[in-house]
DNA sequence: TCGACTATTGAACAGGTGATCAACAGGTGC
DNA sequence: GCACCTGTTGATCACCTGTTCAATAGTCGA
């Protein structure tokens, strides 16, 4: 009922079967206690197989960690950008989008993030990884902020630059919920920074809540 | 001539010497290779003794780790708020500040900053000297954020949180320099950065202009 | 039913980690 | 010059890591 959640599975399976196994069982691994954990006997105790058969599947557990760092974030990222919500303006969607990545309930997610940074110096293939995934994280960003940008009237702003201080913001901000350092109140600090991205004064949003002086 | 750049040391040493001596090779070692490549046997073979005599004077790694983080940062937090012009206003002085830390030539100490988020998940010595570190940044970035705001007209500005989102912006920048994803020109950024937390139109050059909805 | 194919195992390897402790040896005081 | 004190060592422990490979055993087709 702890870390060998999994019962043992059966004896024999089809290669695309255990392989899948394995590679779920990796990824909940990661979840729970991140990317550092992930190694060769962990992985085989959650599947509840030998470490022999998990460097069968993965022979190089570098790119293993590289492959579930994407399989983790991709996920994510489409979850997040998928619940764009068309009913409401860019800008709202943008503050929703804000909230959902600096929610406590991510933090798992954010310990992924963090660790691949911290791993990348000495796993290159992970590196690579991480920055094609920022890439694509910077690009959908972009998007939605000069979106955003026109919407209001957003003249003068660079959106590029401001989806990479959102970006920034949010990993600095993961970053120290890792060491449990934040501030009280995370929904005013996300409409804080969404206000100091898009470069607009403070109190746009009418405050329902002020966010105090 | 390459990690064990310090010839053995001389065989008995008063032990407040050989103390400061592997402190100082365990520090000059978490800033050539970061936190991470703190381990007993590294730390000796950098001074020159055996991986025993490092135990001896440090016998918790996990503390010797934490201990050393804090060398490394609090070192760094007074070269930088000392760095302080009084010959230029408040705000010039905050962006040579975030151009500091965004050189490429921090890039040991964001090193150290990134493993310590990571490694403070599982080693809580650590974690609390993170904390403790983040507050004194904290603290002076917002002394002199709302000084800053107090020359200019930044009447409506929080000077706790901007100090709040300038450390997750740099940290966050860090992090990300960890595996090589960067913008072309952080000078740039850096202004962009600063004008962001403090709330200003983007850019002071071109557009002074009135801050709209 | 039996054979072939192959998924899976157990064991071992070489190397790493922090920690411990009896024994050695340099320096100082007598 | 000798003895004590203690800084320092070498060896060893228990445990961890990834990786390899011959041997086992499950399953499917003939």
């Amino acid at each position: 009922m702890n870390t060998t959640s999994r019962a043992a599975a059966p004896r024999r399976l089809p290669p695309e079967q255990r392989e899948r196994s394995i590679v779920d069982g990796a990824i909940a691994l990661a979840r729970e206690s991140g990317l550092e954990a992930l190694t060769l006997r962990a992985v085989a105790a959650k599947v509840g197989v030998t470490p022999a058969l998990v460097a069968h599947y993965r022979p190089v557990m570098e790119a293993f960690v590289a492959e579930v760092f994407t399989a983790i974030v991709a996920a994510e990222r489409d979850e997040v950008i998928a619940s764009y919500d068309p009913a409401l303006d860019l800008r709202a969607n943008l503050l929703r989008l804000i909230e959902t990545l600096l929610d406590d309930a991510r933090d798992d997610v954010a310990m992924v993030w963090v660790q691949s940074w911290a791993l990348g110096v000495r796993n290159e293939a992970l590196a690579a990884r991480v920055r094609a995934e920022m890439d694509l994280w910077q690009t959908a960003l972009e998007e939605l902020i000069s979106g955003a940008l026109a919407e209001t009237s957003g003249a003068g702003v660079d959106a590029a630059s401001s989806a990479w201080m959102l970006l920034a913001m949010v990993d600095g901000m993961s970053a120290h919920s890792l060491v449990r350092w934040a501030p009280r109140d995370r929904a005013a600090l996300a409409r804080r920074t969404l206000a100091a991205v898009l470069d607009v004064s403070a109190e746009t949003t009418a405050a329902p809540a002020g966010i105090d002086r």
